[in-house]
DNA sequence: TTTATTACACATGTCTGACAATCAAACAAT
DNA sequence: ATTGTTTGATTGTCAGACATGTGTAATAAA
């Protein structure tokens, strides 16, 4: 019925205020920000109350401080968001389940997305990431092979042209991983199931080169299912 | 050939510290610090530094000061992630067509869940909150009803009982709402834009409770195309 | 005895002023 | 032209103080 009530405080208010400067644009990539003093007067606040929102936008890779030079706005890449989030999964159990469905509602939006637009740019870069799987296959290195994997999957995700997509394919991909190892589960690595693996992404390239968007849509689908399937089976 | 040298700053120690500790399970849910006096003089760093440190872990959800009584460790939850993703989405550049499509892309899959898992009491908040949408349309009270507008496609997602999608959904929807202000434009309110809303979205209700997956799906994307529509004939 | 009220101790929250470390740019020296 | 040196600017760090909020124990009131 009610809700508890809690104070704002100041450190949050100023990452509001950047949050909303960044939003309007006013605010922008390389930018350079105002000098610590300046700015903390002229929000009314101590340096102190306003480094601290800093240590949290640097954290998240929004801003960069360099002593002598200044504070430059960056571009935050998921790299910055993966990490902290890993740390959000280890210590608060995320639903395997929960994770692989949203995983596999992303890709199969975002996969009959590519069939539309992908380029031929995009077609080539999937079809060497699979080749590169192949080799790896044949020299049985199956970290480098499970990378080849993720890049896989990430092509096909960028090749939808979403960005919004290929970030949150990227952090759900990142937790799954770290779910898995803390679950000490594991993929089988079997050759069958590698193979089979290698298959479905073949057949899932070709429904996008050819445009089939529904039909990539399915077979992502159906992909995840049986890498679900392998998984759950390894159950220790 | 070289490796650009970073000197580790203070605050990033006691991150690291402290995250050993929780992974090493020194530090447990629910234990209480030391005081910061005490623990920045116990590690060699002045209070200031600690405390930059601190604000970050409570960004993340890892721990809670409380004035009088000390800080504790938390358990970390998703819904601090909201907070983090929506900033660093932000600062990663924005576009609200991007926006659109992803949004679509989650609340279709949702509902589509949502059509084989619902309860009886799903249905019922659903049913609530389109009456209430009703009352706030006839009282003329345009901010309420919009409200409503949220209430009732996050009950829809809610149904679907994945949490994982409710974060997702809430983060952009929220994002969405910003870019719209910040961009001058306005959905259209006038009453034949906001009855067909209504229309749309009992149209929505009827083929949850029916258990229509496809076809929920399919009015979903429909209801957001349309709306798509309505803002972008009113770009200011 | 039980219940309010008050006072106090304690921890976080905030502010201030200072100094150290770092860097770019300008300048001097070789 | 390259290498040292100075200088000014800005972040990084520190120490100390006061403000604010919270629990608790002493005290007063019923």
């Amino acid at each position: 019925m009610f809700k508890t009530i809690k104070s704002k405080k100041k450190f949050e208010e100023v990452l509001d205020q950047i949050k909303h400067l960044l939003i309007t644009k006013k605010l922008k990539f390389g930018q350079k920000l105002p000098n610590e003093i300046e700015l903390s007067e002229s929000m009314g606040i101590s340096r102190s109350s306003l480094r601290e929102a800093y240590k949290v936008l640097s954290v998240l890779g929004i801003i960069e401080g360099r002593a002598g030079e200044g504070t430059i706005i960056k571009q935050a890449s998921p790299e910055n968001l993966k990490s902290i989030m890993s740390l959000v999964a280890v210590s608060k159990g995320l639903d395997t389940v929960e994770l692989f469905e949203v995983r596999t509602i992303i890709e199969a939006a975002a996969a009959s997305l590519a069939a539309s637009r992908r380029t031929e740019e995009d077609l080539k870069e999937i079809r060497n990431i699979l080749t590169e799987i192949d080799h790896q296959y044949m020299s049985g290195n199956q970290e480098a092979e499970a990378y080849g994997d993720y890049l896989f999957h990430q092509s096909i995700v960028r090749a939808s042209k979403n960005g919004m997509l290929v970030m949150f394919m990227e952090v759900i991909a990142d937790l799954l991983g770290e779910q898995i190892k803390t679950t000490r589960r594991e993929l089988s690595t079997s050759r069958e199931v590698l193979e089979r693996f290698q298959e479905q992404h073949l057949g899932i390239y070709e429904a996008i080169k050819d445009g089939h968007s529904g039909l990539v849509r399915q077979r992502i689908e159906e992909h995840f299912e049986y890498a679900q399937d392998q998984l759950k089976l390894n159950v220790v």
